[in-house]
DNA sequence: TAGATTGTTAATCGATTAACAATC
DNA sequence: TAGATTGTTAATCGATTAACAATC
């Protein structure tokens, strides 16, 4: 299916469609052209184009995409059938916020545990799960084998313990840390999701849009 | 100091710089070379030149950059100084998890109010302020005039929610909700977090992380 | 068949990297 | 002054858009 490397712009868009395209589902729309998804998506029709041939042709000329066939082969080229087992380190807010989005619905993920280093969250249920203290990692992984783990921990605490979990197999990380993990580790996908540069680049747009009114104001 | 218009790519940069600048200030480097940064962050000299050129010539030929200048620089830049005042909607784990990274540090914004639409959640103190019922959203808006909202509601919920706000004249959403704002709002600044969007590339690279493994072994 | 729309190649645009003269 | 390193221009690379022949 997938014809050699995909660069990772054409990645970055794929969930969007994969949503989009649920929305489509939901309204009961079976077929849909280029044109008109682009229309609904705001993008030109040519790059949704590009993107899906990067994969295979999935359309017909003179007919366009099958709604529900394009869903199923995007969810399929992201591995969103996967079962890839993931532990949760750092039971917070952000760390139960996390847990959340990995157990519900179909997207690759199942949770097996959640860790922190608190004593006193031992044993408290989050989505069925009980908190573990991170003591017990080791162990843990040695018996369950997670395939990927989410770092929901602070900066100071983030690099021995993913170098605790790489040593454990760990094989991948979805990072909400602040440490450069791919800097260490260049060859472990890492996902990151840093809260604090998604806020600063807000606070830039927000300025900059500020400024440009006071501009048009004068 | 800002030379017109400098492109999306430059700017989601800058809070890594910013980062690693703070990181360079912890350890008391003073100054540092567009070719070291480079190497510790793993970029090259060139772009980190042309990036920092955008916006002014901070360096000093035959020495470098001078990484407290560098760091306030781009703090100013980002607009980190200013203080909008923002709003959070949805008072779930997300909505806690974001009152931290609104209230703590130097980032530009201060947290005025939460609410939520359960009205047992009223009066629970976050970060110090009480979570408010989503009712008294008019009334709060128009006596306190909040600059942003950051949205952490269902999707279901965000469409009318958003243009409530709009109406109440807020400037700019930081959006973790999958509805797509800046479709309706073009010219309003929006930053988007999707949580769900990230899994799935993340769960993309494991799958490839994977499949290149079992190639690899055979 | 005629019309619509794809898959794909070619053209354009923008971003990154390399090179080097300017200068501290 | 000599060495280092910037600021900036030019070259390269990749991503997006446009065009169009293939074909359903």
């Amino acid at each position: 299916m997938s014809k050699g490397n995909v660069s990772a712009s054409v990645i970055k868009r794929l969930p969007r469609y994969y949503r989009f395209l649920g929305g489509l589902i939901d309204q009961n729309i079976v077929r849909i052209s280029s044109g008109e998804l682009a229309n609904r998506m705001g993008l030109t029709a040519s790059q949704i184009r590009q993107d899906l041939n990067c994969f295979g042709g999935f359309g017909q000329q003179g007919y366009g995409y099958n709604v529900h066939q394009l869903y199923d082969e995007i969810g399929e080229i992201l591995g969103l059938n996967s079962h890839f087992g993931a532990i949760i380190i750092g039971a917070g807010n952000l760390g139960r916020a996390v847990a959340n989005y990995l157990s519900s619905e179909r997207r690759g993920f199942h949770l097996m545990g959640i860790f922190d280093k608190k004593e006193a969250l031992a044993g408290q249920l989050i989505k069925g799960q009980p908190v573990r203290h991170i003591s017990g990692l080791d162990e843990f992984c040695r018996a369950y084998k997670p395939d990927v783990a989410v770092l929901c921990l602070p900066y100071a605490a983030a690099a021995d313990t993913a170098e605790q979990l790489v040593r454990l197999g760990v094989k991948g990380f979805w990072n909400f840390s602040h440490y450069d993990l791919s800097l260490k580790y260049p060859d472990i996908p890492v996902e990151n999701v840093h809260l604090s540069d998604s806020l600063m680049q807000f606070c830039y747009k927000v300025k900059e849009s500020k400024k440009q009114q006071n501009e048009n104001q004068n």
